[in-house]
DNA sequence: GGGATGAGTGAACGACTGTTCACTGCTGAC
DNA sequence: GTCAGCAGTGAACAGTCGTTCACTCATCCC
């Protein structure tokens, strides 16, 4: 799995091949068989994995448990922690979101959505939005969400000095759209 | 190009095989080689015909010229109209803005970046905006792309029937990242 | 000590890959 | 009426593709 996702970063997972795969492992193309069913199998399996990662971030932040005016830094700092620690699980992710094989887009888009939906009991904790109705605070989530999978995806995407950089945008953006937020009318 | 773009929608362009193209349209496969001088080549003149489709768009939002409280509703639905009917040049910038091939990436990469900048010489020149520097022009636009690209990326993936609620939500975002730049302080 | 289990092997299957070559036929301009 | 140039043909090259099959070997449990 680890010389799949290193393969990925120069192709997609749909033009990846199992024999290249498998030299590239050191087995014989059969040896695969053994260990998935299908190519197909692998790329979920890669799904899983990637968001077992994605889980434990989260529990990275929540752990900490940063005051209220800090969580935001905090919360972008950890995700470029994680970014560069399994940097080829989260570019598998950016890149196959909205990529070739149907099964592996609907695999991401759903742990994608799951994420969102923590994102949502975790803010409905948080005092300004406590009162706000579950149809805003998705929205909200989702924006949030959105940015982090964009970021993300320059992340992989850039050579690793651009880092600072990108991170610093994405907590400015943050910040904007946290601004938004006490603004923001619920829609009751 | 066109079939090409009708492929894409069940693979990425990476895995896209020019027996199969030239199958479906009809031709044989040597046949391709007068109108492009290699597979790849094709992939960037479907970019260059996406993004033709896409400053289209942008002049049809600038000729509209609606006032001021109606701009961002009124770029929603530009959007969301030109999705409808270009659906697969747009499928195909969403998937390849972080696909496999390098070389499409980066040109799809570069355009966005146009389309970026050219958003910022529009805010420019509205009001609250006008005495903003460049860099939180910057922020913002990019984070406005970010909404659209990601929005587009789902109005394509999805099917068509959930249009209204996906551009509904948009348009939210879209007023929820307005009401931030309100409150925002820029950075001199 | 014997047998199940997990992991790897090598040959073979038929099919598909991008690209080259020399060729043919049609169309429009001079 | 000729001739350039555009678009399509069919054969061929040298590979690569996923998957199947029967097989070997090491490890561990009883």
């Amino acid at each position: 799995m680890a010389a799949a996702l290193d393969m990925l970063e120069h192709e997609s997972f749909s033009s990846l091949s199992l024999r290249r795969l498998a030299k590239e492992v050191g087995i014989v193309p059969t040896a695969f068989y053994r260990h998935f069913a299908t190519v197909d199998e692998l790329g979920l399996a890669l799904v899983d994995e990637s968001f077992a990662t994605l889980r434990e971030m989260v529990r990275a932040v929540r752990k900490e448990d940063p005051p209220v005016e800090e969580i935001l830094d905090r919360s972008v700092d950890v995700v470029a922690e994680f970014v560069r620690a399994q940097r080829p699980q989260f570019r598998f992710i950016a890149r196959e979101l909205y990529g070739g094989v149907a099964e592996i887009r609907q695999a991401i888009a759903y742990g994608l959505d799951q994420f969102e939906r923590e994102l949502v009991a975790d803010l409905a904790r948080m005092e300004p939005l406590r009162t706000w109705p579950g149809a805003d605070l998705a929205l909200l989530s989702n924006l949030m969400v959105q940015l982090m999978v964009h970021t993300v995806g320059e992340l992989v995407s850039y050579p690793e000095e651009r880092e600072a950089e990108l991170t610093r945008r994405a907590r400015k953006q943050m910040g904007m759209i946290v601004l938004g937020v006490v603004g923001w009318k619920p829609s009751y």
